[in-house]
DNA sequence: GACACGTGGCG
DNA sequence: TCGCCAAGTGT
């Protein structure tokens, strides 16, 4: 065992993380491989705090991959709202799925079957085989990039192709011939909570005395990031059109952003004046872009709608852009629609899926409630 | 290889 | 307010 794992074991004896995916059964036989591929998928760009109450719930809504591979999409995806990177959920339906079509309905074990399935790519079959099946198959996420950056000190950018490869190579060697799974969860543990990307606790380290970024003091310096450009902003509009009790939402397509989620009939708006932006600093309002503004919301909903300026704004940001949404009442003729539009009674828009952006516009009304009256219950 | 793909917390 | 950051994969 070298001298990499050695103290990394010991230290994850004692101060490793107590996680639910770690003590999973099937049966009352550990671990169950479908809870860890779900953990993974959850775990894909998302810290452990924020994946704990979905992981939870997933799994209390869909215990196994046939329940999965029966749900719907709708189904999955309102289990996912708010967690964000929503095809990791169309993903995961896809392959329960195939899952249960062309596996038998297990957990396929081998490397090259895992990478077949969507959603799931190399580090995480390599997690799944390692954390599920004991089997001696490394790793390569943020932490452990992290980790392996500062114990080698490597001064390059991570992401060039010539740097992962080196990484992939290096987190294979470290592993140890035994006891390949808690030296992986160990790893990831302690770019959890020690080799942390700020601050680092190398006083507390079981590794630092063989890590040459330490040695070098470069330890808050790494792993350098290249300079990033900076997100533009951009504006939308949405409508809310009541017809009665009930309201107008749209289901977006399949793939792509926020995919399948549900929302409010909008989009985006190229020719908006800066000026006509009250969130930057003027009071003129929306009415002089009025003509484009009819066009999207008409070629959203398929008809003419009559829309009044509700002097509600939401703002959001995604990774690569910001945006500022700017919110409309609007009425329309024609209550009669079909997808992917669809009337909700106002009390049933919580059985579907909403990105977090359309969530703040529910709120938001939800709040003018009181004072106005007209915008939400009438 | 570069970019798309979410969200909430933090300094 | 803003940029950075977190258990990657697909195109």
């Amino acid at each position: 065992m070298s001298r990499f794992a050695m103290p990394l074991l010991r230290w994850y004896k004692k101060a490793g993380r107590d996680l639910p995916w770690r003590k999973t059964t099937v049966g009352g036989v550990p671990p169950d491989p479908y809870a860890i591929w779900v953990s993974e998928i959850l775990l894909q760009q998302t810290q452990v705090s924020t994946v704990l109450p979905y992981y939870h719930r997933f799994l209390s809504n869909f215990p196994t991959v046939q329940s999965l591979a029966a749900a719907e999409i709708d189904d999955v995806l309102k289990c996912w709202q708010g967690l964000g990177y929503y095809a990791r959920a169309r993903n995961l339906l896809l392959a329960a799925r195939r899952i249960v079509d062309r596996f038998g309905g297990t957990v396929p074990l081998t490397l090259s079957e895992l990478l077949t399935l969507p959603g799931i790519g190399r580090s995480s079959a390599g997690a799944i085989l390692n954390i599920a099946f004991s089997q001696r198959h490394p790793i390569l996420d943020g932490n452990v990039k992290r980790i392996l950056v500062r114990v080698f000190c490597i001064t390059k950018d991570p992401k060039e192709r010539q740097v992962t490869e080196k990484l992939w190579r290096l987190s294979e060697s470290l592993l140890p011939k035994t006891r390949a799974d808690h030296f992986t969860q160990a790893i990831m543990d302690l770019g959890a909570t020690i080799c942390t990307p700020a601050a680092p606790k190398c006083d507390c380290c079981p590794v630092s005395r063989l890590c040459k970024g330490y040695q070098k003091g470069l330890q808050n310096k790494l792993p350098i990031r290249p300079v990033r450009k900076k997100t533009p902003h951009y504006d939308y509009v949405c409508a809310i059109i009541r017809n009665g009790e009930k309201v107008l939402i749209k289901k977006r397509q399949e793939t792509g952003l926020l995919g399948g989620l549900w929302e409010f009939p909008g989009g985006r708006v190229s020719n908006l004046c800066s000026d006509a932006s009250p969130s930057r600093g003027s009071k003129v309002g929306m009415g002089f872009i009025g003509k484009s503004l009819n066009e999207i919301i008409e070629k959203e909903v398929g008809q003419s709608v009559a829309l009044t300026p509700l002097g509600l704004e939401i703002k959001h940001a995604f990774t690569h852009f910001k945006m500022t949404i700017h919110l409309f009442a609007g009425s329309v003729r024609k209550s009669k629609t079909q997808l992917p539009l669809k009337w909700v009674p106002i009390d049933q828009l919580k059985e579907h899926p909403f990105s977090s952006a359309h969530q703040k516009i529910i709120l938001k009304l939800q709040n003018v409630r009181q004072s106005r009256r007209d915008l939400w219950c009438g």
